[in-house]
DNA sequence: TTGTAAGCGTTATCAG
DNA sequence: CTGATAACGCTTACAA
């Protein structure tokens, strides 16, 4: 069967086709009771609260409150008589609702990715990237909120309670997002993203690294290059690159890479991938090395998975990388040795720029200013970039 | 460069490795500022509230209120002078905080996943399922708060405001998740976990489907057949499958589809992966391809990165699939083509999988008694099987 | 070390 | 249609 054909989807999943094709949902076990048995009875039995606890353990609600949060001195004797109320109470704990209005702390910090999650976590870059901010929110005792970038009147975006927010993906679309946040008073901290006033920016030399990248191929002694760019608009549209490109590009990161190759190499061909994964390289990888004026002798992908796909597609073509063709990616994810050496690419520091992240919206929240940041990639020399043949 | 021994991460991105290579942060630009200008007046500055722009506008405060909620009559010159005050004051809406202290309801739905964020999302069946849920927790306005299993003190588990949880991952370790959410009184919702009393269930098929392929296995004429497990136990062990796996087994998931393919293969060679990855995948084929024992006819692998893996280690051995070897997944993953035809596996309906616990929490929360779900999955037959050679 | 009191910002209920 | 009043459950000065 032939390669990358049959698009992007990751999870192997149109819903609708599973629910057609295999039956789907049956409902048969019932094995949940919900506490209703009590729910009905005329005690309401409401979740106790700290105020009854207080009163079974004979103190005060201060008291209490204090025994549970510890942020004042209480006899021990006194902490376990709340305690035991509380066991037998069965108190869970402050209501974290009353206890983050009370505090003027959600403990939740926003991570707003552009479109559907599926899209978002299909980048490893992204997840790495989570991971790290997960990682330093954690330290802080808050947890990360996914939303996505909903311009609908009550998206949870411009509802839910939180302390900070982090938005991914650098599509100018998040300008409605940034309103909003700014609207309410929120800290944001962009990666990868345009700045923009009033937004901490966590930076990657995007258009640095792709220059470097760019003049290794030149150095090597190429000189008919083309690239395969990240999506570059909204519409995700796919094809061969427009001379007018810079005008309607609204993804940043995307743009700064395609700048930086483009110091290096002033005209150039181009493809547009409309994701970032091996199908699109793959489709890109076939219009460009079966092009009628010839073949470039270099690629330039803007991801390791589209740089993966081109070289599928060379291969297919019979065409050995890199001394028929080189190919350069971008990320330095594991490759997982794909047939191929390892690859050329740019690796960037994408755990890093969650930690980043995270550590800016702890001085943020701590009342400091903290500075941008900017974080550097670094050319990764594989075995899918060489000389070109003579 | 050989196949797939470099390790799991997708990542690429051991940060510590990065920080040391990279040099990474440089805190260069400065173009952020917080309204602390404002915020070092003698004016506090603080956000307003809702109290304040019913004063401007001359109204009470719960006019104020229903102008913005919309929830009750309102004339509409009174609506219009309640949102010319919220602009001249600034009020981006109610507090959340406020809001859900008052209504009961945060708005939020927990997706707890074991380990770290980077393990969870690595499998494509979670991420598919995520965004499933995310499908209809969007519809019913709430976000989705990622959190994972640990068991400390002060993890936002036990105190951040949630409306409901998701468990996901099917690890015993959950049980004290478990523990800590029942006694904070949020309903629960488990996808394909071992059934535990007030857990709403949403099981996959996982034993039949197994035996189901692996019965397809034994009608093509297979009797020499081994099995790929995924990890069993916590420890993420890796190496030949033990006869007393079941008693150390904890994830559930994987046990069932063991004692699946047992129901049809009594005695069976099998290898533990410490992961779902092409990778391990690789390293589990190549250990089983070349036993002493003499290579079984046909592998079953857990999962369809797994099922990838196997087939690269194959090939690499020189080994024809399915001529000389017979591979069968799990998942129904969008395989790419990684130059074999399509893979045999069982196709399960993951996104189903996320939309059926969003479902479900929207009954619970509407006061209903939802029943357990019950999902199935398909056999897809691909190009990867065929009867052994004779 | 413990108790008292005063909100945090909203919304629900009920009269007007 | 609008307004007064009373919670929601908790924390934190401050006083004892």
């Amino acid at each position: 069967m032939d390669a990358g054909a049959r698009g992007d989807s990751p999870t192997g999943a149109d819903p609708k086709e599973y629910v057609g094709r295999i039956g789907s949902i049956e409902s048969i076990r019932l094995n949940y009771q919900v506490m209703t048995d009590e729910a009905r009875n005329e005690t309401p039995a409401q979740r106790p609260t700290l105020a009854a606890v207080a009163a079974l353990a004979g103190v005060s609600r201060s008291t209490a409150s204090l025994a549970f949060s510890g942020s004042g001195p209480v006899a021990a004797t006194t902490r376990e008589k709340v305690m035991a109320a509380a066991a037998t109470l069965g108190y869970g704990g402050p209501d974290p609702m009353a206890r983050s209005l009370r505090r003027g702390r959600s403990g939740i910090v926003g991570v707003v990715v552009e479109d559907r999650l599926r899209d978002a976590f299909r980048d490893p870059m992204n997840i790495a990237m989570l991971d790290g901010l997960a990682d330093e929110t954690g330290t802080m005792g808050s947890a990360l909120l996914l939303l996505t970038d909903t311009a609908e009147e009550n998206a949870p975006i411009s509802t839910a309670p939180m302390d900070a927010v982090v938005l991914v993906g650098c599509s100018t679309r998040l300008d409605a997002s940034v309103e909003v946040l700014r609207q309410r008073g929120i800290p944001i901290v962009a990666i990868e993203a345009e700045p923009m006033a009033g937004v901490l920016d966590v930076a990657l030399d995007n258009q640095e690294a792709s220059a470097a990248g760019a003049r290794h191929l030149f150095e090597l002694g190429h000189r008919d290059v083309a690239v395969v760019t990240l999506p570059l608009g909204a519409a995700h549209a796919s094809g061969p690159l427009m001379p007018d490109w810079e005008e309607r590009a609204t993804a940043f990161t995307a743009a700064e890479r395609l700048r930086g190759v483009l110091k290096v190499f002033a005209s150039i061909r181009g493809w547009m991938a409309p994701a970032s994964s091996t199908a699109s390289g793959y489709t890109a990888g076939i219009a460009l090395l079966t092009q009628p004026e010839g073949r470039p002798t270099a690629i330039i992908a803007q991801s390791d998975l589209l740089a993966l796909g081109v070289i599928r597609a060379a291969e297919e073509l019979g065409l050995n990388v890199p001394d028929d063709v080189s190919v350069l990616g971008f990320d330095g994810i594991r490759t997982d040795g794909y047939g191929t050496g390892e690859l050329t690419t740019l690796v960037q520091p994408a755990v890093e720029k969650g930690r980043a992240a995270g550590r800016a919206i702890a001085r943020l929240l701590a009342g400091e200013e903290p500075p941008a940041v900017q974080l550097r990639s670094a050319l990764r020399i594989g075995a899918t970039t060489a000389a070109p043949r003579p």
